[in-house]
RNA sequence: GCACGAGUAGCUCAGUUGGUUAGAGCAGCGGUUUGUGGAACCGAAGGUCGGCAGUUCGAAUCUGCCCUCGUGUACCA
């Protein structure tokens, strides 16, 4: 007879999926409920969409592909394309092109919530991760940009990030489209290419991007990326404008002018700013870490930005309702997460039971009743889930960092009281059954 | 997608120019201690050496292809 191959479950995870640890989530907890205050404080509304939408709402994919939208995790219900959703804007437009006869106008919400991207995992960045918006929408105001700067800096500061740590840097599609003019540029393609060159300069340096808007680049890898084209004096051009440090557009200048209102400082102008090229039509934010970020090995990595937003005009017109302006923040709460956990030492400590051992499971009723006094007291506690040797019962206590065990064998339980060992000094203490919650509480 | 690097026990890693039954530390399990953790000691267990094919008398080691992970790069709503 043939030997069967074990089939064994993989245990594995799914490329660019996590599992995330109570240490990681305490943060993100801290970091939610500081989101929430803040938003509140501001005045937004709290609103939940579903993770998955039809494919066509949420993007411009089509669906006579095989598999519709390269970069979205989709599949077929009911002969309908149906994704997960890979932000939180495009759920916001459709949600407001749904409701909009119910909502107030303009509409301040904002929304947590995990989004999927199927696309290759990199450094802080994965396939499934949590994502932190606050919009306004149906307002031309740029307060309400300029407010989206300032709420976004009140969060992270909250969070235990200095003024240092971070800057949001402003620009605007205008300042582009200046340039564009003045280069006499038509071509969609070659803007897109300049865009994306210009984006690139944070991370290497003038003099590489520079290559991109001219024939092209090749990486310390070797890959080669071709780049716009442009003759040498034009790119003088670009470096020049580049280098002006007064913004020159209108509505940048009226942001700043509100960001005095605010006193709020921690801004930059920076023209090489781009973020997404497909909807943004006026002022862009993006926010970065002014720190080096390290991965588990100790690497330094390229970390790119916590977050960004900015003035998004036509999204909810794409569904018909005309003329609907919007602008918004998205901040990626893991990235945030990952960077707080380098920067500060944070002394989030998970709550641990106060573990009562079993001697003997036939009295089960009287660690129960011990127990229930416990929790009635709000105690966090807990029977020892098993029965065996006390030392093992002891080791996993000490492992869990429980702050005390309770013995409660036959002696005890003679004498009407528990013997508590705090686990952190090793003295042991009697209590009477009667005075055990306020004793517990005093000794732990 | 492209490039470079890495995959050996649950984890971190060693493994000489290809040479018998592939090692260590930690964790886990059992014991020294049948009612007391963190330490020590003893013992047993744990592996298709990422996968498939090839070269060879012989492959963890050499070659090819594939997979996975990491980093960079491209794309990024």
């Amino acid at each position: 007879m043939q030997k069967e191959k074990k089939l064994k479950p993989s245990k594995e995870l799914p490329s660019g999926f996590v599992d995330r640890q109570e240490t990681e989530l305490l943060i993100r907890d801290f970091v939610i409920s500081n989101i929430k205050e803040v938003m509140i404080k501001y005045g937004f509304q709290y609103l939940e969409t579903p993770s998955f939408e039809y494919t066509d709402s949420i993007g411009k994919f089509l669906p006579d592909k095989e598999r519709p939208g390269e970069g979205v995790f989709s599949f077929k219900d009911e002969n309908k394309w149906i994704s997960l959703r890979y932000d939180l804007t495009a759920p916001l437009a459709r949600y407001v092109a749904k409701n909009f006869n119910e909502i107030p106008k303009p509409f301040k919400r904002y929304q947590l919530g995990t989004v999927w991207r199927n696309e290759k995992p990199g450094p802080g960045r994965y396939r499934e991760f949590l994502q932190f918006d606050a919009d306004f929408v149906g307002t031309n105001s740029l307060q309400a940009d300029a407010e989206l700067c300032v709420l976004i800096s009140e969060i992270l500061e909250r969070c235990g990030l200095d003024k240092s740590d971070y800057t949001v840097k402003i620009s605007s599609r205008k300042f582009t489209n200046n340039l564009f003019k003045k280069l006499n540029i038509n071509s969609d393609e070659q803007k897109t290419t300049i865009l994306r060159a210009l984006d690139k300069i944070d991370r290497l340096g003038w003099n590489e991007a520079q290559k991109l808007l001219g024939e092209g680049r090749k990486d310390k890898s070797g890959d080669y990326t071709k780049g716009a084209n442009l003759k040498n004096d034009e790119i003088k051009i670009i470096e020049n404008a580049l280098k002006i440090n007064e913004p020159d557009t209108e509505d940048i200048l009226e942001i700043i002018n509100i960001f005095k209102a605010y006193n709020f400082k921690n801004y930059k102008f920076d023209p090489s700013v781009v973020r997404g090229l497909e909807y943004y039509t006026g002022p862009i934010f993006e926010v970065n870490l002014n720190f080096e970020v390290k991965n588990l090995k100790g690497q330094t990595i390229q970390f790119g930005s916590i977050g960004g937003g900015g003035r998004y005009d036509n999204l909810v017109s794409n569904f018909g309702n005309l003329d609907y302006p919007a602008t918004g923040i998205s901040i990626g709460l893991d990235r945030v997460i990952f960077a707080l956990m380098q920067k500060k030492d944070f002394k989030l400590k998970a709550t641990r039971p106060i573990m009562i051992c079993v001697f003997d499971k036939n009295n089960i009723k009287k660690y129960v009743e011990i127990l229930n006094k416990l929790r009635e007291a709000n105690i966090s506690s807990e029977i020892y889930p098993g029965e065996g040797k006390i030392k093992k019962q002891m080791e996993r206590a000490n492992k869990i960092e429980c702050p005390g065990v309770i013995f409660y064998g036959d002696d005890e339980i003679k004498k009407a009281e528990v013997k508590f060992r705090n686990l952190k000094t090793g003295k042991e203490t009697s209590i009477k059954v009667e005075n055990l919650t306020n004793e517990i509480k005093r000794l732990i």
